[in-house]
DNA sequence: CCCGTTCGATACGTTACTGTATCGGATACG
DNA sequence: CGTATCCGATACAGTAACGTATCGAACGGG
């Protein structure tokens, strides 16, 4: 499914016979209130077990909101999606930057795993939405676009904390650290899924980035091939 | 969905007045390829996307034939994933034990990773499943339950390297190691799903996977507790 | 305060899929 | 080879959700 839309405030996705959508203010709001709805909905049920009334009976809509503000379902969670991850996004950069009071990577390291694996219901809905990009490659462009956001951040954190302590070179350097780091944030969202244990899930995850980072860089490490990690589709 | 049925074959889980049901053999075959045209359909659209009609008309048969077989989509779901699973697990057992010729850990990496990243089907399944399982205790604890074989091979493999090699402390000997293990598989397929680049994951999974292992056990490095990590359901 | 525009509710026809009940052919067994 | 049983196909009724077209009310500019 085509994920047009990439106009500068992000409003009148619907139809609308304006070719430059005059704003409106109830718009917005019925629009925010249906995408709060879908996502309670969507962290329930799952994306795929729900319906577009299920989505307009929660917001207190009928479906004649929904359609005169998206075309489908999809096209309704990508905006939800895209909202959200812009959302985690600036609080993930905000927890990186603010290094005033200590250099310690491991506070860093606290405030950031707070952030990312706090609230289930958005693990549950960014699966879903994983699930849903890894059979569309367009969507699929959306979220490796949001990992690259964010791993832009870390990579910046990391660079900063290299200049008086060395990063482990066999994951190749600050980006590969980076790559790992969202290798392994990846693995224990799989598992916090699963089990339900949020604190432990962030005590595993802290300990892992950790060692992670203090890998004393053994450069005889076999690594397959010097090839840095990066994303490219396809 | 409570999701009973784990008797000794597996088959009868339809409905059958039969209470101790003759197994017949016709059965079976249809059973099996309802599985496979399931798997099939499963990996293009997504559990949720597929109706009973089109699992049934891919496997050549009509509705008649499913509930025969089966109660729900669940249950079938749930079947299909427990044998592929088995057979996952199966299979990455072997990979581990066959050590004859070498005690290069690098060429059972590779034998496993082998295993574990090669179907693309065979992960867009296993993920919708986890999303699946996400919601529903019952599921995950098949999940969980086949994580845990899959981890307990990996300990054996591990304990038989630690003989001659040290391992890192930090994660907390081989049961940690194994889980990290894990939690990078995971991260690394995440990762693969949307990028599709196989032979990208294989080589960046061996990598992780050998820092982790290689990784020089640093006593004081900062662990949040000294709890093992484990699976603990709610 | 008024009027044109916009937005969401309502009504309607349509479709896809569900679950059950029944039937005829295949199957296993003596 | 005959027969009781099993199993999958078929027919049927019912339902939930879809997308559209239309209407009245809220909105906001003048």
């Amino acid at each position: 499914m085509a994920q047009v839309e990439q106009s500068a405030d992000g409003a009148d996705a619907g139809r609308g016979p304006a070719g430059a959508g005059r704003v409106t203010r109830r718009r917005a709001r019925t629009r925010a209130r249906l995408l709060e709805a879908a996502f309670t909905v969507f962290a329930e049920k799952g994306f795929g077990h729900v319906s577009i009334e299920e989505v307009c009976a929660a917001a207190g809509f009928t479906r004649g909101a929904f359609y005169s503000n998206f075309g489908t379902l999809d096209e309704l969670f990508f905006a939800l999606y895209q909202d959200r991850a812009e959302l985690i996004t600036a609080q993930v950069t905000e927890a990186l930057a603010q290094r005033g009071t200590d250099y310690d990577v491991g506070a860093a390291v606290d405030r950031v795993t707070e952030v990312l694996l706090l609230d289930r219901d958005w693990l549950l809905v960014k699966t879903d939405f994983l699930v849903h990009a890894a059979r569309d490659p367009e969507v699929a462009d959306a979220l490796l676009e949001h990992r690259r956001r964010l791993r832009e951040a870390i990579v910046r954190r990391l660079a900063a904390l290299a200049e008086y302590s060395e990063l482990p070179s066999v994951l190749g350097g600050a980006e590969g650290v980076a790559h790992a780091f969202i290798a392994v944030y990846d693995g224990v969202t799989t598992q916090l899924l699963l089990d339900q244990d949020t604190e432990h899930a962030r005590a595993w995850l802290r300990q892992l980035l950790m060692a992670l980072l203090f890998h004393p860089g053994a450069p005889d490490a076999r690594v397959p091939d010097d090839r840095g990690p990066d994303d490219r589709v396809r």
